[in-house]
DNA sequence: CGCAAGTACCTTTTT
DNA sequence: GGTACTTGCG
């Protein structure tokens, strides 16, 4: 910093020159803007991130106001970080105070705060996608429905749309079909069923916020707390988070969001576009401010992503634009298969590595599903190149962590059943099937949580369980009283040594699990670690198990991104929002994958799909690489596919078409000679204008390949549909169709009388 | 009750 | 190609 000047605080405007001078024109309008609520649309690498600090610092130095008195909301708890530390960077130690977080940690915060007024306990459970699925399961069980009918997945599912409209079990069974009136059966069962447990899951931390300020008295407060309310990422906030944010700032209308149409692509979740496409005709007094100007992408990349984002209707309108020069054109390279798009991908990182041009953390390979990790995983191994894998199985949801997880929920939230369930019989204490069902029927039929019936079981005054059964049930009441009684007291990771010491959870592991009992026991330490760390950010005394519990229950796998790790990232376009890298590669652009079967139909999934396209592009600096194949491992079998029609979309003056040949179709067993050295070749076969492109969009390996996954369909009873996968050949040849409706069939080709359409 | 073997379904994307 | 659930035996 320039600045030798220590300029006292009533001479603001030098700090402001310091601070903001960095800013284009727009960028500075936005930061700057006085009045009501304004809508920065802010297309990809136009400086958001930059000008959301810049307000809040502005906010803070400029216009004097409280830290305290801030809200921010971003989209992943990593980002909340980061952004805290840009603050703090720019106004020093009191931008700490600004209210930074999820809408989710916010809400858990917020509820915590008034848990006495909600009636529910301080230290309540968050449950995870999981634990909703285990507590239905129990629910159906109860209720005599077969989960078979009536999946817990879609049931949760129902849920969380209706929880996400604001509807109750009341309101949602007002509304509802005959077959959704179970589901409103099911559902009020599961809010007794988590009242019960002083649980709530992700929609509540929503929603019971919401529900919270219909109390006019708790929503002036608030509104009154946060003065300044900020909003990222605004494209993918739903009805529900709208509601919050409008309670928030009805009154004051200091809203600030910041989003990009374009870059909506959690409509499924429930992201509502109609928030930012409405954002002026909601608030009458909004403003509106453009940022084009990209600072990330070579020029070629941003008009391909320019030109495949024109496809869509139904958006505001804008047109990135660069200065930083053409750059290279876009390269899709046509595979044989998934096994040799992994290879390429792994030959152009090492060639880019080998020859100086890149370090291994500067690419991004980018997929539409987590499958698809597994064949660029196995070439990377064999290829010697350091990689990390985001999302997919995630470390939190793995099985020893949910385990040892489980026992700190049950001490922080002896309510908490979903979690005992989990833990009653690991490790094994001979506890099964029957045991439970006693135990969870003399709970019900005496009012008490699953954890007090087993005391009572233990000292034998509840009528069930033999002699040795007891005297287990004894022993682990006995184990989580005493941890109870210290945790509050004790830094988390000294009580989960403890527990994990007195349970014999090493031994556990390497009985159950033989071969993979040392991954899954340097995962526990990972966690152990984790805690350590907690420790070391919170306080010693703050570490507590509850703190760390309710920490854990928020974090995703995007916050545990490394960008400075020398490896190579691996991730799907949904965790990719919000990031950049100097090469991105695309693998998987296929008809029925990307886009996705289950999305192609409706013209508003379609342009979804189409939106998430348009992030994995925009998220270069200098090199796109795109891949399509034309078979793919899909479910142990292989699956024909036609090349995605995303690509013919891309303008193909900025595409530059090339094939990847296998020189003789190279033995499957030659895999370890891969990271060696390329047996391929690679043709240029269309740049341009010139059409060149007469090689086969896939090879005719069978003649079954006539049909392929992704192609539409007419079924003579079923009407159109898309193949979605092909098993056997010949006269075997089995098909997946999806048919309008999302209804899937399995037919039998030789006799479905099946016409191709288009 | 634990365990081995068999099965069904899975894969869209995640806070 | 994997998991999570079911079934049947000891």
């Amino acid at each position: 910093m320039p600045t030798q000047i220590s300029a006292p605080s009533s001479t603001p405007l030098l700090f402001s020159d310091d601070l903001f001078s960095g800013l284009n024109g727009p960028q500075r309008q936005a930061v700057f803007h006085e009045g009501g609520p304004l809508l920065v649309l802010a297309g990809a690498g136009s400086g958001k991130t930059r000008v959301l600090t810049h307000r809040v610092a502005w906010l803070i130095r400029q216009r004097e106001i409280d830290p305290g008195s801030i809200l921010a909301v971003t989209f992943t708890n990593k980002a909340a970080g980061e952004m805290k530390e840009r603050i703090s960077a720019l106004v020093g130690e009191g931008g700490r105070s600004v209210w930074v977080g999820t809408f989710h940690s916010i809400g858990a915060r917020l509820l915590r705060r008034e848990s006495l007024r909600l009636g529910i306990a301080r230290d309540f459970s968050i449950f995870d996608r999981d634990d909703q699925i285990s507590a239905i399961r129990r629910i159906l069980a109860d209720m005599n429905i077969s989960p078979k009918e009536t999946p817990p997945e879609s049931v949760v599912a129902a849920i969380s749309r209706a929880k996400n409209a604001l509807q109750s079990p009341d309101e949602f069974e007002q509304e509802a079909l005959s077959y959704d009136r179970q589901i409103a059966a099911i559902y009020r069962a599961y809010q007794a069923s988590l009242r019960r447990q002083s649980a709530l899951d992700f929609d509540d931390l929503l929603v019971l916020p919401v529900e919270l300020f219909r109390d006019e008295e708790v929503r002036r407060r608030y509104a009154g707390k946060f003065k300044h309310v900020l909003v990222d990422e605004y494209q993918d906030t739903n009805r529900c988070q709208y509601s919050f944010l409008h309670a928030v700032t009805q009154d004051h209308r200091q809203l600030f969001v910041v989003g990009d149409d374009d870059q909506s692509i959690y409509r499924w979740r429930g992201a509502d576009l109609s928030n930012i496409l409405d954002f002026e005709s909601d608030h009458p007094d909004a403003s509106l401010i453009r940022l084009e100007q990209n600072y990330r992408s070579t020029g070629r990349i941003l008009a391909a992503a320019n030109s495949v984002i024109r496809h869509n209707v139904g958006r505001k309108g804008k047109e990135l634009w660069t200065d930083r020069g053409e750059g290279d054109p876009v390269v899709l390279f046509e595979v044989p298969d998934d096994q040799m798009e992994a290879m390429a991908v792994l030959r152009m990182v090492k060639a880019g590595v080998e020859e100086g041009r890149i370090s291994p953390d500067d690419c991004v390979v980018l997929y539409r599903t987590n499958a698809q990790s597994r064949a660029l995983e196995n070439a990377f191994q064999l290829g010697g190149i350091q990689y990390q894998v985001v999302g997919g199985q995630r470390f939190y949801e793995r099985r020893e962590i949910k385990d040892v997880l489980a026992y700190l929920r049950v001490l922080v939230n002896p309510g908490d059943d979903v979690a005992l369930r989990r833990i009653l019989n690991v490790p094994a204490r001979g506890i099964g099937k029957k045991t439970l069902e006693d135990l969870e029927a003399f709970a019900k039929a005496t009012g008490i949580t699953l954890l007090e019936a087993v005391r009572r079981a233990g000292v034998g005054s509840a009528d069930l369980g033999r002699g040795n059964i007891r005297a287990k049930l004894a022993e682990l009441g006995a184990l989580i009283d005493r941890a109870t009684a210290s945790a509050p007291a004790r830094p988390v990771a000294e009580l989960t040594e403890e527990i994990l010491e007195e349970i014999g959870y090493r031994d556990h592991l390497e009985k159950e699990f033989e071969r993979e009992a040392t991954t899954r026991w340097d995962n526990v330490a990972e966690l152990l670690n984790a805690m350590q760390e907690f420790a070391e950010t919170e306080g010693r005394v703050d570490a507590t198990a509850s703190a760390f519990v309710q920490e854990v229950s928020l974090t995703t796998d995007i916050d545990e991104y490394d960008e400075h790790s020398e490896r190579v990232t691996l991730m799907t376009l949904h965790n990719a929002k919000g990031l950049e890298f100097p090469w991105v590669f695309l693998t998987g652009l296929e008809e029925g994958l990307f886009p996705h079967a289950n999305s192609a139909y409706e013209k508003e999934g379609l342009e979804e799909e189409r939106r998430l396209f348009y992030v994995g592009l925009t998220r270069a600096q200098e090199r796109v690489t795109l891949f399509t194949a034309t078979v793919r491992r899909r479910y142990g079998g292989m699956q024909h596919s036609m090349p995605s029609r995303f690509l013919d979309e891309i303008d193909p003056d900025l595409l530059e078409r090339r094939a990847i040949l296998p020189e003789g179709r190279p033995a499957r067993s030659s895999g370890a000679g891969w990271g060696q050295e390329w047996r391929g070749r690679s043709v240029r076969t269309s740049y341009g204008s010139e059409e060149v492109d007469d090689h086969p969009r896939y090879e005719e390996e069978t003649q079954d390949a006539a049909l392929a996954a992704g192609m539409r369909v007419l079924h003579p009873s079923w009407g159109e549909g898309i193949i979605e996968t092909l098993e056997g050949r010949g006269e075997n040849l089995k098909l997946t169709i999806r048919f309008r409706g999302g209804v899937k069939k399995k037919v039998l080709a030789v006799y479905a009388k099946l016409e191709l359409l288009g």
